[in-house]
Formats: structure tokens, sequence, C-alpha cells
DNA sequence: TGTACATCAGTGAACGCGCGTTCACTGATGTAC
DNA sequence: TGTACATCAGTGAACGCGCGTTCACTGATGTAC
């Protein structure tokens, strides 16, 4: 338990804190603005202020360390996807389902568009096995939506199968591109954005009527 | 111009003949078997046969080499387009059609499968600027099917300009989580990258009636 | 409440290594006269 | 046809560097009695 006096300590003396998120955190931000290839070891120890065999403390290697900040890309995207859908109308209908769904689609592509280098990270396979799932998981709330579009009835049942990789690949795809830039210049970028989650729309019969 | 001479000569001796051609040929080969990360220069030149400093008699620096082995990723990705279109029926009927684009779009989902590792490194930016064209060029095979299609009639007018965004989106979003391992079984990918092409049809109201 | 002690979470120095790159060079090639 | 010479395409040794990792350690923490 924290209290006052073990918060003060913590700050400015031997024991970290939370090293383990500190590394992860500096990580992450690293990985946000300079990109995978350039993250080292000793470099984010040092960044984070400590020395570099203390990230041994928490982390088996270097690749156990690169798969912890991958996960949190992921729970970055998942909390965006989490943030727009809670943004979303929360009215129960076949229009409500709907935005809902673009809402989170669209985070997905933004994911793409606003964090290039996370998305990057985000999806590489490391050895590392990952014990317990992501948190808020990103394919979850996919899933989420389509049963509900399925519930209320704006997704057909004979889709409901295929739904999850068709519109997974879709907006995974066009999120890629977009974070490599090959999706034109950000006004085309947008409107392309708009088209494609159009397209996941009809390509799975997903419609109020 | 190449004599009986030249050619026994380069062979074994001090000039090598196609260097730059041989180190990126060596270097795909390596990213298919052992993926980007482990890259290098040195270990490249010496599994090449030549001493290190002779890649800078055709390369910058180790980024302009990594950038033509991305672009011989790509070039891989179209032949394949190209081989399937080669392969598919040459009918010049709307089924036709369908079917080459179908076929170039299989190859596409293809490349991720098999060419998982290409694939992560086909679409990367390097600085390096690109002079001329991919050849084959995936993306002028997937403009060209669109346009077969829509002048034979069974893909709408309206959906010509937002096509290619549309369909690029799909396939490449379903390779990458091929290449990633995140479409099930082998089984179970097959499946889904058939439900994934007639998604795609589907979306661009592209059909043969 | 005080003390002994195990455990935890860090330090700091050192390791060997392989990397990308530079340098001065040399052998081979092609060309001009 | 022969020779001189510029250019091309490689060699081999060396550079400094920063890397990931290991080691023996030490200061701080928490717990049992």
């Amino acid at each position: 338990m924290l209290t006052m006096s073990t918060l003060k300590k913590s700050e400015s003396e031997f024991h970290h804190g939370d090293l383990r998120a500190a590394l992860v955190t500096a990580g992450l931000k690293h990985v946000q603005k300079h990109g995978l290839n350039s993250l080292g070891l000793r470099q984010l120890a040092l960044t984070t202020g400590v020395s570099p065999t203390a990230v041994y403390r928490h982390f088996a290697d270097l690749e156990h360390l690169k798969a912890a900040i991958a996960r949190a890309s992921r729970e970055v995207l998942g909390t965006m996807m989490l943030e727009a859908l809670i943004a979303a109308p929360k009215t129960q209908t076949a229009k409500g389902a709907i935005s809902r769904f673009l809402a989170i689609g669209g985070a997905y592509i933004d994911f793409g568009i606003k964090e290039s280098n996370l998305c990057e990270i985000a999806f590489i396979c490391f050895d590392s096995p990952t014990l317990e799932p992501d948190s808020p998981n990103p394919s979850e709330l996919l899933m989420a939506s389509l049963s509900e579009l399925s519930e209320i009835g704006c997704l057909p049942d004979k889709n409901l199968k295929t739904a999850p990789m068709i519109a997974w690949s879709m907006v995974h795809g066009f999120a890629g591109l977009a974070a490599q830039g090959a999706t034109g210049n950000p006004k085309e970028t947008l409107a392309s954005k708009k088209d494609v989650l159009a397209a996941a729309l009809k390509s799975l019969d997903i419609k109020a009527a």
C-alpha cells in the first residue's frame, strides 16, 4: 500500500517505485517519436534515470521489453477505440449501433494516421508470450460492436461469422497504408477513410433499414 | 558486352560481375529466412564472398541497401501478381475480368501468407529515394484490373474512383494479418481469404450480371 | 517496540562482440594514340 | 598492334562505438519473534 511516506521516498531514492511501468512508458514514447529501430536497452535505461542492469530486474532481456512495449502500443489503439466508442451516440437503435461501429473503425484508422510508429510495432509478433489479454482489447471491441449490430438486426446472421475478419482487414489495411504515407495528403486520406468505412458497411450488408 | 572470355574471367576473379544485384539477392534471401532485424552489412558482404568495403561501391550506406532490398520485395509481390494474372483465364468477358481481379488480389494475399518476412519489409518507407518505379508494379496491376472491369461494364463508374484504395486496403490488411499469423491455421486462413475477396467484390459492386 | 535477517531492487564496472564506416591500397579493365 | 594511363571495382587493416549482458556488490524494505 502506498502511504505518504513511501510515496515521498520512492520519488528521490534508491527504489524507483514502478520501474517496469516507467520503462514501458519511456519505450512507448521513444517508439512514437523515433521508431522501433533505434530503441536500445541502455539508452532507454539512461532516459529513465536508471542503470542498464536495473532493466533485468523486470525483463528477461530486450526482446521481452520490446514485447511489453508492443503490448502497450496495442493498448493505445484499444484506448483510442474505447474513447471513440464512449464519445459516440448511445442510442439503442440501428443508427446508433452503426455510429458506434463506425466510431471504433474510424479510431482504428486514426491510430494508423496519427500513431504511425506505434502502428508499426503494435502487431509485430514477439516470441515472448503474452500472459494476460490486452486491455482494452481492440479485437474484443470489434466483436462486441458486431454482436450489437447483429442483435439489433442490422447485420445479417449469415455475415456474422465472416464479418470480424473482413472488417478487421479493411481498417487494418487502410491504417497500415496510412501509416506508411501511401494514402496521399491529409485531405485525401480523410476522404479515403470515409470511403473505406462505407465500403465496410456495404460489404457486410450493414444497414439501418 | 559479355563475351565468353569476360564471363569466364568474372566468375573466378577480382571483379565480381554484378555485385549490386548479388547483394540485393542475398539480402532478399536473408530477410525471407531470418527477417529484417538481423540483416547486417558485414555479414551480407561475407555471404556474398566479398569484403564489407566493396558494398560501398554500390550503395551509399546500409540504409540505401535496405531500400533496394525493400524494392526487390515489392517486385516479388509484383511478380507473384503478374504470374497469377498470366495463369488466369484470358477471356474478354465479365467473368474473365473478375477472375483476373480475384487472381491478382489472391496473389497479394498469398504474398502475406507465404512471404511474411518480405511482407514486413516491402512497404517500409526508407528515406532513400526510389528513382524508377518497381517492375512489375503491384499498384499498377491493380489499377489495370479495375480499369478492365470498368470497361467491360461490371464495375459501376461511380465506384471507380474509390475502388483502388478500398480494394488495396482489403487485400493489404488481410495479407498483413496473415503475415503476423493473426488469421488462424492454414485452413482457416484460406477460408477467410475467400471471404475477404468476396467482400471486396461486394463492396465495389463488381458483378457479372 | 526493537532487532535480526531474508529478500528485493537497485549500482557500477567490465566483458566481448560485431557493427558501419574510413583509409590507403592494388589488381583489372578499357581507351587513346 | 603495342603501350601508357585513367578509371573502375575490389582488398585488408583499422577505427571508434555502443550494444546487450554478466558479475559481485549494496542500500532499502518488510517481516518474524
